[in-house]
DNA sequence: CGAGAATCGTTCCAGATCTGAATGATTCAT
DNA sequence: ATGAATCATTCAGATCTGGAACGATTCTCG
């Protein structure tokens, strides 16, 4: 009847909602996440570079960051050499939050596939990921993180 | 690097988002969409049957109504047996909208799935909605559609 | 038959959210 | 050295959202 887009879609948002509803005791909503992974991953990063490969405009990052930098998971720091800028570190409480993050990313990942054997779960992601590919999608950055809550 | 879920739920997104540009120049939203499959589908529902089935408070649902009404796809009809509740019914150009938006989707459906082989598509829908059930998603309704626009 | 509860579509309003422009501090270009 | 550009931030107008409330109608059940 309806084919594999439809499925995706509505998937997709249910996977998204249900994640959001994991994190939520620690806290944070997935906006809070992609800049903890991202800053994790390289640290040092300007506001700016977030915005870009968030694709959150820079005006919301400010309060998201204030948010993180208030129960200090993250650090703002001015570099001397332009001090227009801040660098973005994660403190020793935001590796740690990380890592619990990421633990319960794969919980979610298991509770969400529980469907497939490990076989068809390699191929499935391996399917995605193509498709991801081929439409352009840089993998890391979720353009809808925003209308997530 | 990551799993099954990010890309499922970036996907979903991509996929969603596409979807709406390709209806946008009909002038029509996903929501818009959602109502003309149902009522097209199953004539003479209240709106309240529509709010249930499509996951859209009741609220919401008389703007997007009168909105399709304005333009001649839908009509509001007193049942003489219940004069509290509206029956919906497609008019003759509704079903010809309704038609047209079915070829997009088909379209759409192709223009993903690119990527894939016949067979690697079937099998894709196939895995997409054995997961879909075993997380209790009724197939045809799409608890994101109001957060596209 | 009749009074109160329930249903349906609709309106209204307060709070949240988004967008885009503007600001102040700093750095870059030339 | 002056004007343009960059960065983080703030501000205000517009939009969206969700919940309560309303009027009309129908149902329940004594």
């Amino acid at each position: 009847m309806q084919g594999v887009t439809f499925t995706l879609s509505q998937l997709g948002f249910h996977v998204a909602t249900r994640f959001a509803e994991a994190i939520s005791p620690l806290g944070l909503v997935p906006p809070h996440v992609g800049i903890l992974q991202i800053v994790g991953r390289e640290p040092g990063q300007s506001q700016q570079a977030l915005s870009n490969k968030l694709g959150i405009p820079p005006n919301r990052l400010v309060a998201l960051i204030d948010e993180l930098e208030a129960r200090g998971l993250i650090r703002r720091e001015r570099p001397p050499t332009d001090r227009r800028v801040f660098a973005l570190h994660l403190t020793d409480d935001g590796e740690r939050m990380l890592r619990r993050v990421r633990d319960l990313g794969i919980e979610h990942e298991a509770a969400i596939t529980a469907a497939l054997s490990d076989e068809e779960r390699a191929t499935l992601a391996e399917q995605l990921r193509r498709i991801a590919a081929e439409q352009g999608l840089a993998p890391g950055v979720h353009p809808g993180l925003l209308k997530l809550r």
